[in-house]
RNA sequence: GGGCUCGUAGCUCAACUGGAUAGAGCACGGGACUUCGGAUCCCGGGGUUGUGGGUUCGAAUCCCACCGAGCCCGCCA
């Protein structure tokens, strides 16, 4: 479907052929300021060099262009400065809005032939998700739906449980020494938040046997090493490497508790993965990749046994690749894992969305791929990301100071039922209705919260704010969305076809405009890997129907014609909150 | 010591990646036809965009230096 944007652009592809410039120049079209009129504007600043003529001069010419060749589709075309204003003719608007009011998607994008993989959330197996987790699954999410949205058919959402290594064997020792066999049935809590527990057990001990140490004279290092308790861990690796029965009978039965817990809590938070890989399964791999790298005389053994890689010619450091014991470390898993998923997808682009901490890791990663000559070594992005910070610091999972996923979303949905409850506007509902939209609320809530931030900005946790409804919000637009479901309702009408006269007025004009920018959004969003650009843009679509709807009657109107063309702008305005809300992943109730 | 990221209103964030007079929310103060949904709308105060240079028609945005914050450079993940 053709744009007021796209038109332009193509309008301005137009003029240069015409003028005889045969390079492209990228020519800004954007959205008109507020405080002048018009809805497409074109700076000219940059085809000024080209023509060796004033800015004013060059947009004057692109008037007159417009004015010549496409008359019928302008109103009005004002020159302020280097600035060509367009307004649209009201015709025109009328037909783009009709459409829009009818169609279910806009815009459409070409469809793109490439395979991305993306591989988010990816959490350790010995404690519940929290609000970091919150904002990788969501940011992660939100990234893939865009990447469908414009174009690109072949998303493949992956996760990468972490379910071996010592953090593991941490909480699986505190389990055997001191659970008594205790399940999540006997707990009464979720396997998550069970085996959370034996983790901060592990440290508390363990952190109080290195004081020991220390107080004995140990020095630090030694002393957390020396630790009886790190011992054992350690002790139990080995045994779950070496493929000890027992252990992994063990390891597989916590392991399953704490899945079927991030189960829940996936599901609650409408998140789905293509595919599920497991560093248990992937490691492997990595080691005979390591192998294979040694073979090849890139990597380098020392005489303890451990086995590194020399990076220094690339401006990195040596990095280990598994330990004297023989066991993998992080990054052998990771090898393996891309290298399965190379020979599963053979994909375009292999994008990581991982917190900023690992940035370093994914450089390392990239730079052995590229010692080993892996054909994928260019195609991996990291998606990174700044971590959560609560006002009173860091949140640390061994010192318990964390916000837990599940906690939160049940805190939010309370609120969300306690206003609905009284509310005369959503009385009809059933109870069971009330507890569902009091859930979408709540995911509206925290969703918008956590991507309405650039990812690479560290979100500031306050909850006071996040449990606001109000203001620039998840619940403002799912509140405007709703309104104009209501107003559909008041009007009794279910499709309007008008194609008759209407004079746009300067709100009016304004909401166009937003709309009409809204494919620009999608493609900016795309390209920074950023849907906050997106969240952003729908708050102000809904804040500036807030206002129209405020000062200008609809349904009420009594003019035939006006009352139609609004209720189908009101129409497009729902469209484009509901495709991009689809996109960011939160739902948008019919009233509320 | 080295590398990456970030400093914008009292607080939390925007600013279409170099474009017009830097905008929202929260908080604070005042208001909204007896209401098409008040989870809304309007008005108000609030800024030397960390500091100092540079690049050009034009800088919050690009370059350099400093100041400050965060993250990384683990036989943790």
């Amino acid at each position: 479907m053709e744009t007021p944007v796209s038109l332009i652009k193509g309008i301005v592809e137009e003029f240069l052929k015409e003028k005889g410039v045969e390079q492209t120049i990228p020519v800004p079209v954007q959205m008109t300021r507020d405080e002048f009129e018009g809805e497409v504007t074109i700076a000219s600043f940059p085809l000024a060099k080209v023509f060796r003529n004033s800015p004013q001069a060059v947009a004057e010419s692109i008037k007159e262009f417009i004015e010549v060749k496409h008359g019928n589709k302008v109103k009005k075309i004002e020159v302020k400065g280097g600035f060509v204003n367009i307004s649209f003719d009201d015709s025109y608007w009328i037909e783009f809005i009709r459409r829009l009011s009818r169609e279910d998607v806009f815009p459409i994008f070409p469809e793109k032939t490439e395979t991305i993989v993306i591989e988010f959330s990816s959490p350790n197996t010995n404690k519940p998700q929290h609000l970091g987790h919150v904002r990788n699954n969501v940011l992660g999410w939100a990234t893939a739906m865009l990447l469908q949205r414009t174009g690109t058919k072949n998303v493949i959402k992956v996760n990468l449980i972490n379910d071996r290594g010592i953090h593991i064997s941490k909480s699986m020792l505190a389990w055997l020494k001191w659970g008594n066999g205790i399940t999540p049935e006997k707990a009464g809590k979720k396997g998550d938040h069970l085996i959370g527990d034996f983790y901060v057990m592990f440290e508390k001990e363990y952190k109080k046997q290195v004081d020991e140490l220390i107080r004995q004279g140990v020095p630090k290092e030694e002393a957390m090493e020396r630790a009886p308790l790190m011992q054992e861990a350690r002790e139990l690796l080995r045994k779950w490497e070496a493929g000890d029965p027992e252990v992994l009978r063990i390891w597989r039965m916590l392991n399953d508790w704490v899945l079927e817990g991030f189960d829940i809590t996936y599901k609650r938070l409408g998140i789905t993965f293509d595919h599920i890989d497991y560093e248990s399964e992937t490691y492997k791999l990595g080691k005979e990749i390591v192998q294979e790298g040694l073979d090849q005389g890139i990597f380098y053994k020392k005489e303890d046994g451990s086995v590194w890689v020399d990076l220094t010619d690339v401006g990195l450091d040596h990095k280990l690749l598994l330990r004297s014991d023989g066991t993998s470390v992080y990054i052998t898993q990771d090898l393996g894992t891309i290298e399965l998923r190379w020979n599963r997808y053979k994909m375009d682009l292999m994008i990581y969305v991982v917190a900023e901490e690992q940035e370093y890791h994914f450089k390392v990663l990239q730079a052995i791929l590229k010692k080993l000559g892996r054909p994928y070594a260019d195609k991996i992005y990291h998606l990174s990301y700044a971590m959560v910070d609560l006002p009173t610091g860091k949140m640390k999972s061994r010192e318990g100071t964390v916000i837990d996923a599940d906690d939160l979303l049940d805190e939010l949905h309370q609120l969300a039922y306690e206003k609905i409850k009284g509310s005369p506007k959503t009385a009809s509902l059933s109870e069971e209705e009330k507890h569902d939209l009091a859930e979408k609320i709540a995911l509206g809530a925290i969703k918008f919260y956590m991507l309405r931030v650039d990812p690479k900005k560290r979100i500031l946790f306050r909850k006071e704010e996040a449990l606001d409804f109000e203001g620039y919000t998840g619940p403002f637009v799912q509140y405007t969305h709703a309104r104009i479901s209501s107003l559909w309702e008041k009007a009794g009408e279910t499709v309007i076809d008008f194609q008759g006269g209407y004079e746009f007025n300067a709100s009016e004009r304004q909401l166009l405009k937003i709309i009409a920018f809204y494919g620009e959004i999608l493609q900016e969003a795309r390209r920074k890997y950023d849907p906050s650009a997106l969240t952003n843009f729908l708050y102000r679509l809904a804040k500036e129907f807030n206002r129209y709807y405020a000062n200008t009657p609809i349904v009420k109107e009594e003019d035939e014609d006006a009352r139609k063309a609004r209720l189908m702008l009101s129409k497009a305005v729902q469209q484009v909150l509901k495709d991009g809300s689809d996109v960011l992943g939160i739902p948008l109730p019919e009233k509320m």
